[in-house]
DNA sequence: GCCAACGTTGGC
DNA sequence: GCCAACGTTGGC
């Protein structure tokens, strides 16, 4: 069992709107970056649970829980020219953008902060979220990172 | 809206 | 292979 951070802009993909969808289910399309890709690609397997995380909003931060519900295959935005996330240079015969489906589990009992969480920097150690620059849309998170932001949501 | 940080592109 | 230019991310 792994753990993840996967970050979404609410305006464009909300946890309400991965609540909302048929089976609470959605594939995590758009990702064109390598080293997120490799993540789901190489490292992400079915039931590996996940903070959904919105970013560039007005109070970023972990919103919820989500879970893996899909086994890596070919992000088909990439091969639909109407598509933003169209990517004309990918090979059909051998895809460059993989994805795995996201479930819905919960919401948090209260959004867990940007601000709140790099006020605990120290006791999680080395973590992608809070590193400076970080830019990456999905990241690791260690099992003591995840129980200790977890115990954050009742504090 | 600003801008720092970072990734990608493409000329050489 | 280097690196400047450019585009994107995302906090603030």
């Amino acid at each position: 069992m792994n753990y993840w951070l996967m970050k979404s802009e609410p305006d464009a993909f909300s946890i309400e709107d991965l609540k909302s969808r048929p089976d609470q289910t959605e594939p995590w399309d758009g990702v064109r970056n390598y080293q997120a890709r490799n993540f789901m690609r190489d490292a992400m397997t079915v039931g590996d649970q996940v903070f959904f995380y919105h970013s560039n909003c007005k109070v970023p931060g972990i919103v919820g829980v989500a879970e893996v519900a899909s086994k890596p295959y070919p992000d088909p935005t990439q091969f639909d020219p109407d598509s933003k996330y169209h990517d004309p240079k990918s090979d059909p015969d051998k895809p460059r953008w993989i994805l795995v489906d996201i479930r819905y589990r919960r919401h948090l009992k209260r959004v867990l902060s940007l601000a709140e969480i790099k006020q605990h920097a120290e006791a999680l150690g080395d973590f992608a979220l809070v590193r400076k620059g970080n830019r990456l849309s999905i990241m690791p998170v260690e099992k003591e990172q995840w129980d200790y932001l977890l115990g954050l949501e009742r504090a």
